[in-house]
DNA sequence: AACGATCTCAACCGCAACGAT
DNA sequence: AATCGTTGCGGTTGAGATCGT
C-alpha cells in the first residue's frame, strides 16, 4: 500500500499553535464536526496539514479532555492496563475518559517507566532486570516481545504486592486514629479499580480459565456466557472496533451503550489471550502468565469492593 | 544571579489499517 | 484483487520549563 504524504510541506506551517490558529480550527470543528482532515484545514482557513490539525483537536482542543495531573486511580488503570497490554496507548487511554492516548503515553515514559525501572531493580529482581535489558537490546523480535510481557508481569507484580504492603500499613496507621490517614485508606478501598474488578469478576475467572488452559484460545465470554453480561457493567469508554479510515471517529470521546462496551471489552481481552498464544505457540513457552499469582492477587483483591 | 543538567509534553514522523474505488 | 485515499497509532524529537549547583 502506497503511503501517501499526509501534506505536500511546501509553505505548510508546522510547529507549535497559536491561539489564533486554535480558535480557527475549534470553531470550524464545532461547526462542522471532526472528520475529512484532509480538507478541513483548506476549508477552516489554516496553513496546516491535515493531520496537525487532527492531532491538534484530538490531543488538545477537544472540548472533553481532562487536564491537570493523573489521579491515583488513572495512576492505577494505567499500570494494570499497560500490564495487559502493553504500549498500547489508545486502547488504555479508552479506558481513561478525558485522557489522550499522548497523554498517558507521556506519563508512562516520564514517570512510571522510570518508577517501574527503580522498583524492579530495588527489589533486586534480577530477573526481571535482564528481561527489561533483553527486551529493549535483543535483535530478535519474538524474544523482544516475550520479554516485554514477563517485565510487564513482573512489575505488575511488584506494583501489587507494595500495593497490599501499603495498604496494610495504612489501615494499621488509620487504627491509630490518624484521621488523615483513614481518609487515604478509604480513598483506597474506593478506587474504581477497572483491572481488579475485571479479574475478581467472572470475566476474570473465565479468562484465567482460558489463558491456561490455551489450545482453543478461546476468549472469555466464549468460555463463560455471563462473562459479557459482567462486562457491560465497567466503565462506558471503550477502544476503538478497528474503524480506520473513513469514519472520522474520533475514539477517545466516541461514546457507547452496554452492549459495545462489552463487545470491546471482548475484543481487548480476546488480544491478551491472542499474545499469550503466540508465545506459547512459537516460543516453546512452558510457564507464562500476563498475570500475577493467585496468592498476590487474592492479597491485593481484599482491597477493593467485590465486583459482583 | 548565572549556568548547565534534567524533565516535561506538545508536536512531528513514518507506518499500518481500513474503506472506497 | 489491486490500488488509492484517509485516518489512527506508536515512537521519537526538541523547545521551553524547572531544578540543582
Amino acid at each position: 500500500m502506497g503511503r501517501t504524504p499526509c501534506c505536500d510541506s511546501k509553505g505548510i506551517k508546522k510547529g507549535p499553535w497559536a491561539p489564533e490558529e486554535d480558535k480557527l480550527l475549534v470553531d470550524f470543528v464545532q461547526a462542522n464536526g471532526p472528520g475529512n482532515w484532509r480538507m478541513l484545514p483548506k476549508l477552516a482557513g489554516l496553513n496546516r496539514c491535515g493531520k496537525s490539525c487532527r492531532l491538534r483537536w484530538t490531543n488538545y482542543l477537544r472540548p472533553d479532555i481532562k487536564r491537570g495531573p493523573f489521579t491515583p486511580e488513572e495512576h492505577n488503570s494505567i499500570l494494570q492496563l499497560h500490564a495487559i497490554v502493553g504500549n498500547k496507548w489508545s486502547m488504555i487511554a479508552a479506558q481513561l475518559p478525558g485522557r489522550t492516548d499522548n497523554e498517558i503515553k507521556n506519563y508512562w515514559n516520564t514517570h512510571l517507566k522510570k518508577q517501574l525501572r527503580q522498583e524492579a531493580l530495588a527489589g533486586a529482581d534480577a530477573a526481571a532486570a535482564q528481561l527489561a535489558i533483553t527486551a529493549t537490546a535483543s535483535s530478535c523480535p519474538a524474544a523482544r516481545h516475550m520479554a516485554q510481557w514477563e517485565t510487564a508481569r513482573l512489575e505488575a507484580e511488584a506494583r501489587l504486592s507494595l500495593l497490599s504492603s501499603s495498604a496494610a500499613t495504612t489501615v494499621a496507621s488509620a487504627t491509630a486514629a490518624s484521621s488523615s490517614s483513614s481518609t487515604a485508606a478509604a480513598e483506597h478501598e474506593a478506587a474504581p479499580d477497572i483491572f481488579l474488578r475485571l479479574w475478581n469478576s467472572a470475566v476474570g475467572e473465565s479468562f484465567r480459565c482460558s489463558a491456561q488452559g490455551q489450545g482453543g484460545a478461546l476468549g472469555p465470554a466464549a468460555a463463560n456466557p455471563a462473562a459479557a453480561g459482567a462486562l457491560a457493567a465497567l466503565p462506558p469508554a471503550a477502544p476503538r472496533g478497528g474503524g480506520g479510515g473513513g469514519g472520522g471517529d474520533d475514539s477517545s470521546a466516541a461514546s457507547t451503550n452496554g452492549t459495545e462496551a462489552a463487545d470491546d471489552y471482548q475484543a481487548f481481552l480476546d488480544m491478551a489471550v491472542e499474545e499469550l498464544a503466540l508465545l506459547h505457540g512459537r516460543l516453546g513457552v512452558v510457564s507464562f502468565s500476563a498475570f500475577p499469582p493467585a496468592d498476590v492477587l487474592a492479597e491485593a483483591s481484599c482491597l477493593f469492593a467485590p465486583f459482583e
